[in-house]
DNA sequence: AAGTGGTCTAGACCACTTC
DNA sequence: AAGTGGTCTAGACCACTTT
């Protein structure tokens, strides 16, 4: 039940993790861990080789493996369409010309018809986040059936596009949010908001889609850490 | 030059990500592979192990590899305790009583004392963003000269504890900067601002740092995607 | 020259899935 | 029973770094 590779892994990862070994310091040897273990190369490799992916360590040809130290600028998000624990509600659906601020996220001429689906997500009956979606108009396309029943926006257009080569970019920053959306929201017109804003586009970079989240409330913080694994540990508020 | 390995995991990726193979899809089996390169059933699995390595694939144990679907629910972010671009400038450092929320968040109680050190990033001179980093202040500890000269947040802690064992989250939201905070970014007091808390703690628990960034202008924008390699594809505005 | 990691081979046996 | 991926062996040769 307990592979020898893994049983490697998880011992260099511990002493790793303790201090053992230090970042800066060297592992032993391929040579010397296949001795230790009384197995062959290529099973200490497998093992070093999950380590390097977590990005514990890295080969050095001719050298050895060198523990890394930690990299505390790089953090991991999650964003989900609708918010996990949110109920939500279509408050509009409606197709108006491009204009503004939207046609240049879009890279489209200001005129050019627009699908807008506004949607607010209500946490114990209570709305704390609203989205707007637009998305360019093309006649015959179901794309509201879509989003309508899929819900998660990029996901919407990987039918009619190579799913992989869709990317999705976001934004995060404060701004005044729009009258409609105070409304929505039941706050004063003009009140600042956090506002997230995303653009899906393809990897040859034109762009299909831009949404706008507005924020209100403790729900709506935006977390991230350092370690994909890590939630578990801060439960701090 | 090109290794065997590199070309069929490219070969894979290619088609993966030209629509070849589509989520859902099972790639050929290893030794389909094989024969069709002459190769190795080894060499074979190390080209899939990079796919999988990138999420590209799941092998199915007694079916085959798999294509999975891209997943636009996680995004990567990078976040430097030195915005790039930016110039710095040290307002204030000072030893204060933990109070309010501070305390809460370092789970210190009311009137220890915490180490306060405000520091402002300018972008062409003028101050875009306000940095509150507090620390519990341990005697005789040389915390701030190690701030004033290594000033990545985190690393702050790497002689004292083990590198691994620290971790980082943060929080993002937006709310009412306060009016030391005002005075330095020339703002309004009481203006909203998009807020960055980070907390900083060790891996059983222990709260050992927590900072907080306001950001004003369009250079504190945060930005995330959905892919760690794509920067390149979107400059949008 | 000796030691290190990097690539690759030709097998073996096991566990799982499908037919 | 046949095909698939999962683990593991024992060896070979190459490229790089250190002494």
């Amino acid at each position: 039940m307990a592979y020898l590779y893994q049983t490697i892994s998880d011992n260099l990862h511990r002493e790793i993790f303790s201090g053992r070994y230090a970042p800066g310091d060297m592992l032993p040897s391929e040579n010397e861990l296949a001795a230790q273990y009384h197995t062959s190369r290529i099973t200490v490799r497998k093992a070093l080789q999950i380590l390097e992916n977590e990005a514990l360590i890295r080969p050095q040809h001719g050298k050895g493996y060198l523990v890394l130290p930690p990299e505390f600028g790089r953090f991991y998000l999650e964003f989900h369409d609708q918010p996990p624990g949110s109920s939500s509600r279509y408050d509009e659906i409606n197709v108006i010309p491009a204009a503004g601020e939207i046609a240049r996220r879009l890279g489209m001429e200001p005129g050019r018809m627009l699908i807008l689906i506004r949607r607010s997500f209500l946490f114990d009956g209570v709305p704390a986040a609203c989205d707007e979606k637009f998305i360019p108009y093309v006649k015959g396309e179901p794309i509201i059936e879509r989003e309508l029943h899929y819900a998660q926006f990029p996901d919407v257009f990987t039918d009619k596009y190579v799913p992989r080569a869709i990317l999705a970019n976001m934004e995060i920053d404060a701004a005044a949010a729009p009258p409609e959306v105070c409304a929505v929201l039941g706050c004063e017109p003009g009140t600042v908001l956090l506002r997230v804003s995303r653009t899906i586009q393809t990897r040859s970079g034109a762009r299909i889609g831009f949404s706008r989240r507005w924020c209100t409330g403790s729900q709506a913080v935006l977390t991230a850490d350092s370690d994909w694994e890590s939630e578990r540990y801060y439960p701090i508020v």
